[in-house]
DNA sequence: CTTGTAACCTGTCTGC
DNA sequence: TGCAGACAGGTTACAA
């Protein structure tokens, strides 16, 4: 689940606990995530300062003054339980700092990850080296998506789904920003007029950035830091929406299953091609 | 290379 | 109440 606003929002809460501290503990409780734990995470983690927190795409950075970085992802239920009162099953890194504070990372399904890379080095890491650019950032523009989406027969959705092309998006967040630039999600990625594309990355910003200010979205799995919930999903415009009307023209909010996911569009917003 | 589907794993909700 | 089935934010292996 967590997307980019998600993970920007759950960053920005573990800063303020994390930034400046010293790990006093560092206990796995089930290392088998996605991928197994670093073998060597507990050694090089007790002890080290916390320099820096960051996000690229869906995963969460911790530096250290060690030279090392925590690399985190939240997979589909993961979340970072702060201060917890108790241990909850799901539990499967527990870190303790000088200060007393505690952070459980929680996540049932296991999708998540917890890799432990060379700071210098993060860039060379295995699922970063092939991510596309940042939404938010200055690479992500409109010659940019014309060039990646030359010649794709695929449609546009599934296209911003893949992280190589643009890096951060997910379901909820495609499904929103499509709405937002009136194209069809089944519109085929090369067919869409140059000239729409400028919209399109304007729009994947705006819903982002208004994701990010109002504390990311709230769905079953997903609270920040801090316990409390953000409010974006308050804000759909489509996704989680099927038949209810259409904020914009009152037409009836479409659902669509594909590959196990769902779409959700407005046919009149979003014509199709 | 491109595209689409299945699988990974657990919890929650819906309908019978 | 019990239970089967559908569905959930992501990624990746694999087949065509």
């Amino acid at each position: 689940m967590p997307e980019l606003p998600e993970v920007e929002t759950t960053v920005n809460g573990l800063r303020a606990v994390l930034a400046g501290e010293r790990l006093a503990a560092v206990s796995p409780r089930r290392a088998d995530l996605r991928r197994p734990f670093p073998i060597d995470l507990v050694q090089r983690l007790t002890g080290a300062r916390v320099t820096a927190l960051g996000r690229r795409a869906k995963y969460g950075l911790i530096d250290t003054d060690r030279g090392d970085t925590l690399v985190f992802h939240l997979g589909m239920s993961g979340r970072w339980r702060v201060d917890p009162a108790q241990d909850l099953p799901h539990d499967h890194l527990v870190i303790e700092t000088d200060g007393g504070r505690r952070l459980a990372l929680n996540d049932p399904r296991r999708f998540g990850s917890v890799d432990l890379v060379e700071t210098a080095k993060l860039a060379a890491f295995l699922p970063f080296a092939a991510l596309g650019p940042e939404p938010l950032g200055s690479d992500f523009d409109a010659a940019y998506l014309a060039a990646a989406l030359a010649g794709r027969q695929a449609p546009i959705k599934a296209l911003l789904l893949d992280q190589r092309i643009v890096a951060g998006l997910g379901n909820i967040y495609v499904c929103e920003a499509l709405h937002l630039a009136g194209i069809a999600p089944g519109q085929s990625a090369g067919g869409i007029a140059v000239a729409r594309l400028g919209p399109l990355v304007t729009a994947i910003r705006d819903t982002l950035s208004a994701a990010i200010a109002a504390g990311g979205s709230s769905l079953r799995d997903y609270a920040r830091p801090d316990g409390e919930l953000g409010y974006f999903s308050k804000q759909w415009r489509v996704y989680g929406r099927a038949g209810t009307p259409c904020d914009t023209c009152g037409a009836p909010v479409q659902r669509r299953a594909e590959g196990g996911r769902s779409t959700f569009w407005c046919a009149k917003c979003q014509p199709s091609a």
